[in-house]
DNA sequence: TTACTTAGTGTAAAAATTACACACTATATT
DNA sequence: AATATAGTGTGTAATTTTTACACTAAGTAA
């Protein structure tokens, strides 16, 4: 229905999901609140959605004023809109996971009054989130796991360029379980989107691999036949 | 971001594509507008969230108030909250799909004033939409796509007990193309989900087929694995 | 030079997918 | 009773995909 009516008293807004590779560990950015209701507990990166932006503006601008990030990839994945979510009123909210390459220390930003903080935090070991966070994390990351077996987004996690046990890595973590290397290779190979480059990794003390950068023309080229892990 | 802020002159609303099987086609149910913006106009079924509402509990709402039905099977997919998708304001709407076995003709109850009639329409012949609708169901059914290939919802659409003919049909109508009846039958079969029933089909003048039943005990103990088409 | 660490590679067996055609059965028609 | 009709139900061989599995090569560090 779409006629116009008496706004109600409710809230909308959106929460973010972001997860960040470092080379080694999936994580994912939290603040600690600074207000009440939840006050010190972690939370996810969230704000309100304003009057003239879409829905993904929104979530950039709160991942950019967060990390001071642009252009990265992020997706809608769900509406959490329990009356009870919220102790303090009806607050409909929107994830969005966010998948970003963490090169060095300096990826955040001051941060507004209501955290004290924000810093990323490995998966595999969260702490106790507030509202239903957990919940909006858990299924992010089932999200991710499932679009990762159907869509290049694992690349978005790593440096342009990257060898392909980084990549390995990457899928592994996501999907939380080992995979067999020359037959992972075999497979990422055959889908045609990776074009190896002439260049070796750099500043390792064992022999460097060669470095890989995912192929998008290719990739555009391939549309309609679904990559499937 | 969670703590409670002034509110914003928007509105939240759900918009519902509810699709229909009747044996024959696929269809979705639009209603005719008859207010404006768009009077005249086909739309999808819609309304704004109550404020004691979840989500699932407004949508399930609106597909009462049209069909009489309750205990459908419904999934939330997406949200549309462009800033201009409504000429006369801000309305964010989170879009939701149903699954429907039409079974007499019976199924739609008097209408609100807002729309004139109500109507299942088949989706290889639909009208203009009004507002972003096409949008939304055009993503709704890229949806359904995607999930009937790893879900059993094709079991949604038919009555309880059905013949390997009418599942395959739900199938194609569904992806949009044929596929091969022997193929279909190895695989279906061989998920384990499928009890074969003592009975056969009636009323129709030719060899009656084998009647089955989606049994759903035996697709809980193998959760986990996956299905997939 | 040696020790260490990761890179990079092939094959055979098993499983899944594809392509493909005809006889059977129930009913309706004459 | 015979025949036409329309959809049911079934098997196999070829191909492709997936899986399991272990060693040598290359570079760095000591």
């Amino acid at each position: 229905m779409e006629q116009i009516l008496p706004h109600l008293d409710s809230v909308f807004s959106i929460d973010c999901v972001l997860f960040g590779f470092d080379g080694k560990e999936l994580k994912i950015l939290l603040i600690e609140r600074n207000e009440e209701p939840f006050k010190d507990w972690w939370a996810l990166p969230g704000n309100i959605v304003g009057p003239d932006e879409s829905l993904d503006q929104s979530a950039s601008r709160i991942l950019y004023e967060l990390t001071g990030l642009r252009g990265i990839y992020m997706e809608q994945y769900y509406a959490f809109g329990d009356p009870n979510r919220h102790p303090q009123g009806r607050v409909i909210t929107l994830a969005y996971y966010a998948l970003i390459r963490l090169g060095g220390d300096k990826e955040l930003r001051p941060i507004s009054t209501y955290a004290k903080r924000a810093s990323w935090l490995p998966i595999t070991d969260l702490p106790k989130l507030a509202f239903d966070h957990q919940k909006i994390y858990d299924k992010g990351l089932e999200k991710i796991k499932r679009r990762i077996k159907h869509q290049p987004i694992a690349f978005e996690l790593l440096p342009e360029k990257f060898t392909l046990t980084q990549l390995q890595h990457v899928y592994e973590l996501v999907l939380g379980k080992k995979l067999d290397k020359r037959n992972f290779r075999k497979k990422i190979v055959s889908f045609g989107v990776l074009k190896e480059l002439d260049e070796k990794q750099k500043g390792v003390s064992y022999r460097a691999a060669t470095l890989y950068r995912f192929d998008k023309r290719k990739y555009a080229k391939l549309f309609g036949k679904e990559i499937s892990f």
